[in-house]
DNA sequence: TAATTCGTTTAGTTGTAACTAAACGATCTA
DNA sequence: TAGATCGTTTAGTTACAACTAAACGAATTA
């Protein structure tokens, strides 16, 4: 059943653990980074049950994390012909994936931190005002149109990385010629 | 006591809101995301006992996230001639901020991660096999080492870019003349 | 149709971080 | 010295996310 824990797979122990803390750090569930970590290590597509072992975590939560790894293009499904049972494999290439997280995660609720200083800004800028409060509003307006000012400067700039990255990768692709797995 | 909600005071708890979303979203806690927001929008400094009113909380949870704010660079200590009472304002800078945090939060648990896998590999590498090992470890081995390639690869392009971002500002501040606070 | 074998879903448990309330020590004042 | 007024610390509570165990539906086979 259980391998004798020989100094290779003491190794791999050693990085699942590891990936279950990196995963943790950055807000994932932990068997999240066990998952991708038993993945990652493995030369072939690994069923749900052989993940069960693997990372020591139940058939629901594997489920569950597999699927929002899939989301976040960190692993792929693979069906084999005649056979009832999925298969995962690890996304390998860590800029693509960089790539894509920044562009669904962090872009999505960047937009929603924008949206909510704008809105701000226009409660306060159409705002019934006493006398008292004039200086005030002023104030409120001038923060919060530096923050707006800044967040979309910020937006700016990951758009513009991201674009980058992908124009020399695509170049790079019609130059190399379109490589994918390995 | 509580002021009128007028229309200037519902949009700064709007933001508030907002912010303590944002906080909540990145790993801190929500009334580290208010206690900023509401020094964000002061333009004097602000006392605890002013802060619990402004961000809705009580003093114990004040007095621990303003530290840790501060800690991050968030928020600056003030104090007054003759006043035991410590006041707080915001850091204003956003950039400043993006570089502090990056320098101190990412980076340390970064160089983790790098170590982590140069662990892997090393426990890999030194192992004794068994002859149907060997494959396995071969390939546990490649894999180990473009992560850790990936890992110094992002190590250096940050490291760059907070260094061009540094140097930047320190041309700037010396073109302009030194100008902090505002 | 009954029995397996998949992946998913759900109900319940557990662990943990973030809060409140209150005690506390330190410092200043009357 | 007693009383106030700070900020900090601690004990206890609460809320929530991430699990487990088990039920489940769907598809497959005997």
């Amino acid at each position: 059943m259980t391998i004798q824990p020989t100094s290779i797979s003491s190794a791999r122990q050693h990085f699942l653990l590891g990936m279950s803390r990196i995963s943790e750090f950055w807000g994932f569930p932990k068997a999240m980074g066990a998952i991708y970590g038993a993945l990652y290590l493995s030369p072939t597509p690994l069923s749900l049950d052989t993940l069960v072992e693997q990372a020591g975590v139940t058939k629901g939560a594997i489920s569950t994390n597999v699927r929002a790894l899939e989301r976040l293009g960190m692993v792929h499904r693979h069906l084999e012909f005649g056979d009832r049972k999925d298969y995962y494999y690890a996304e390998t290439d860590f800029w693509k994936l960089i790539r894509d997280i920044l562009k669904e995660r962090e872009k999505t609720e960047f937009d929603r931190a924008l949206r909510m200083v704008t809105e701000s800004l226009e409660m306060v800028d159409n705002a019934t005002l006493t006398p008292e409060e004039i200086e005030m509003a002023r104030f409120y307006s001038k923060r919060l149109q530096a923050m707006q000012s800044f967040f979309h400067s910020l937006d700016q700039l990951v758009s513009a990385a991201l674009a980058l990255q992908e124009f020399r990768l695509t170049a790079l692709e019609r130059l190399l010629g379109i490589r994918r797995h390995e």
